[in-house]
RNA sequence: GCCGCCUUAGCUCAGUCGGCAGAGCGACGCACUCGUAAUGCGUAGGUCGACGGUUCGAUUCCGUCAGGCGGCUCCA
């Protein structure tokens, strides 16, 4: 008897033995992992049936390196239970270029741990053992897992065997057709250790390269992602296909630690956190300053253009604002705790006045809504879209404080748009291509957006009027062309939100602007305007953010350029630097003239050398280093060099500023 | 908020098995007058994050707090 299969994708057909599995067919090839068979990706250990479509999975493959990852949380598994025999265990699926592993353990791991486990896996790797799948009822597996509390709760949660929910990607446990269990046996056919797990695995740990995995950091998670839960520890690594690739990612992430942005703002003189302020709280120093201001005066100037009127408001407010707003009923705990002001008690205590409870701003928008109600409002006025850079302050958790990207005080570039429902589709169309414009003039140029809909649980206001909204949100997005994903149930309580996802130069995206309809407020507000024919209407509001924080797209922008800003953000733009003392008067007669035309330009007339006037101008990524000597002097001319290390000699001085002047208003990078 | 780790000069970091500390860079001064990423010499600068405790003695050990880092949760 024999079977014939069809090897994918080129479509072959290939005679078998009966009973044959998917390690016969690919057992010269020791670089595939699983194999997909019917698009179902299985052990090689399958066995394989007539008529079946087979592809062979290598680490090439995103699954096939999953599934890498996944065999290589398994080593790890086992030999933290090498260490600690009761290590309890939690869930240990692959990530985004790595895997992790939750275990309940007497004791946090250290990274001392961490190398001992290193060490240990790489024993089991190298002992070869085989990864062997076994099916089990529910009863029997309960009966193994006795002294795994946590795999017993996934088995109950999901059901066991017979259950029918879709496989979780963090849960590689259960969640398949049947209960299984890995059994790691090893070359004297002893089963060395066993874990629940729907697999599939890689034939052997031999196939998991002994040097291209890492153990990268420990954390407490809480069981199921859940605070209420016990705590767990974690352990993340990493694991490659090969060392060039782990050494590859290394390399990435000290690359994108080189340019994080805490580190270039205190490198650049940028801004700081001074720990008398409090947390979260940053102070711009001048230069971070200068960036800061090109940002927003052209944000300011595209906003004129746009239709925009500008408005101001305080930073605090009493607390029947907020009720009003509902923010005390939803957001209190991300809000600064109130003052109390202004109550009196006469002189045996009893209350005369009962004072009044101030809060620090978490957000404009109620601000905005009294200014719209300030007065009647004629249809005739809507669109009405006021804008404010509007500084915030949330009391966010102290673990969750990062940087510029997430501060306790920060600034919006809020802006809130009132207009009818008919006007809302042509509305959001226009903001979206306004936003991503803007995006692409401060150089984010590569972008997918997100639509965040209904959380039925966590939301108020009408099926139809989310439906309504939804559906203009996602046709001005379908409208721009760009990529489109859902994110579902991922919408505030008062309506569903469009984001700007934007990637930077090293790959990595960033949440950036935000679009959101909001039915709330207009209604708790009892917002009105009175339409042609008299009638009084509820406006529809649109909340944007394009920055979302200015403070957070100057990290983001920081990073991306990794300090080098294009120069018309540049807080330095040129530096002169003379070949001797003999050159600066010269230098500082270009100076002038640049600085007439609107030039930041500064000489470095320090006592330093010529080689390290360079070094420091280059250290500061100065766009133009601009030097001269007798040569250029002579000749009228300065001579450029620029952050790449590429130089320009000789150019007359006029042709220089002219050069400044058109890279800085083109906004060009150079 | 939770878990772990960390906090020594402006910055980056040594160091003290408990006897009050060092380097490099930076700053400042002097000399050098110099053509593309560090000229040389010198000077100043630290209540070793804060407060308590243990101790004859604490920067070092313990506790509390503040700030930071990595995660978790959160990100309206």
């Amino acid at each position: 008897m024999s079977i014939t299969v069809v090897l994918d994708p080129e479509g072959q057909p290939q005679e078998l033995p009966d009973g044959a599995d998917a390690a016969t067919l690919f057992r010269d090839r020791r670089e595939v992992l699983v194999a997909r068979v019917n698009g179902e990706l299985v052990d090689l250990a399958t066995t394989l049936n007539d008529g079946d479509l087979v592809e062979p999975v290598t680490a090439e493959d995103p699954d096939g390196l999953a599934v890498l990852r996944h065999s290589c949380a398994h080593v790890l598994a086992q030999a933290v239970q090498q260490v600690d025999p009761d290590a309890k265990l939690g869930i240990g699926p692959p990530i985004q270029d790595g895997f992790y592993y939750d275990f309940d353990v007497d004791r946090p791991f250290t990274p001392e741990d961490l190398a001992e486990l290193e060490k240990r896996m790489t024993a089991i790797i190298k002992s070869g053992q085989r990864f062997s799948r076994r099916v089990v009822t529910d009863d029997e597996a309960r009966t193994e897992l006795e002294f795994q509390p946590y795999k017993l709760l996934l088995i109950q949660s999901k059901g066991g065997s017979d259950a029918s929910a879709e496989p979780d990607s963090e849960i590689m446990e259960v969640g398949g057709s049947a209960l299984t269990m890995y059994d790691n046996v090893d070359r004297r056919d002893q089963t060395v250790w066993t874990d629940l797990c729907r697999g599939p695995h890689v034939p052997t740990t031999r196939h998991i390269p002994a040097n291209a995995f890492k153990l990268m950091r420990t954390a407490a998670v809480y069981w199921m992602s859940d605070e209420h839960n016990p705590q767990l520890q974690r352990i993340y690594g990493t694991a490659w296909p090969n060392k060039d690739q782990l050494r590859e990612h290394l390399t990435f992430l000290a690359e994108a630690a080189k340019r994080d942005h805490r580190r270039l703002g205190a490198e650049l003189d940028l801004f700081s956190f001074p720990e008398q302020i409090g947390s979260g709280l940053p102070v711009f120093h001048p230069k971070g300053g200068l960036i800061r201001k090109e940002l927003e005066d052209y944000s300011r100037r595209r906003h004129e253009e746009s239709g925009y009127e500008f408005v101001y408001s305080p930073h605090i407010t009493k607390a029947g604002l907020f009720e009003t707003s509902g923010h005390l009923d939803w957001y209190a705990e991300g809000m600064y705790p109130p003052m109390h002001l202004d109550a009196e008690t006469d002189g045996e205590g009893n209350v005369r006045k009962p004072g009044q409870d101030y809060y620090l701003k978490p957000m404009n928008c109620p601000m905005h809504n009294l200014i719209f109600d300030s007065r009647g409002r004629s249809y005739r006025e809507l669109p009405l879209r006021l804008f404010e850079f509007g500084s915030v302050y949330r009391y966010e958790k102290s673990g969750v404080v990062h940087g510029l990207t997430r501060a306790r005080g920060f600034t919006q570039d809020d802006a809130h748009i009132y207009c009818t429902p008919e006007q809302m589709p042509a509305e959001l169309a226009d903001l979206l291509s306004f936003v991503l414009d803007l995006l692409r003039d401060y150089g984010l140029d590569d972008f997918y957006l997100e639509l965040s809909t209904r959380d039925p649980a966590k939301s108020v206001g009408g099926e139809a009027e989310w439906e309504q909204a939804t559906e203009a949100l996602r046709s001005a997005a379908e409208a721009q062309g760009l990529e489109l994903v859902t994110d579902p149930g991922g919408a505030a309580f008062y309506g569903p939100k469009i984001s700007v996802q934007a990637k930077d130069a090293i790959g990595r995206y960033w949440q950036m602007s935000t679009i959101q309809v909001d039915f709330q407020l207009p209604e708790r507000f009892g917002l009105e305007y009175t339409a042609a024919d008299g009638s009084r209407q509820r406006p529809v509001m649109i909340h944007r953010a394009l920055f979302g924080s200015i403070e957070r797209f100057f990290a983001v922008l920081l990073e991306h350029y990794n300090g080098a800003f294009p120069p018309w953000l540049a807080p330095v733009q040129v530096v002169g630097v003379p070949v001797s003392d003999a050159h600066v008067d010269y230098l500082a007669e270009v100076a002038s003239q640049m600085r007439a035309r609107g030039i930041r330009v500064e000489i470095d007339s320090g006592s330093d050398r010529m080689p390290k006037k360079i070094r420091n101008a280059t250290r500061a990524k100065v766009p133009f280093i601009m030097i001269a000597g007798d040569e250029d002097q002579a000749a009228g001319a300065v001579s450029f060099r620029m952050r790449d290390g590429t130089q320009d000699n000789g150019i007359p001085v006029a042709d220089a500023i002219e050069r400044v002047v058109e890279v800085i208003e083109s906004k060009a990078q150079v």
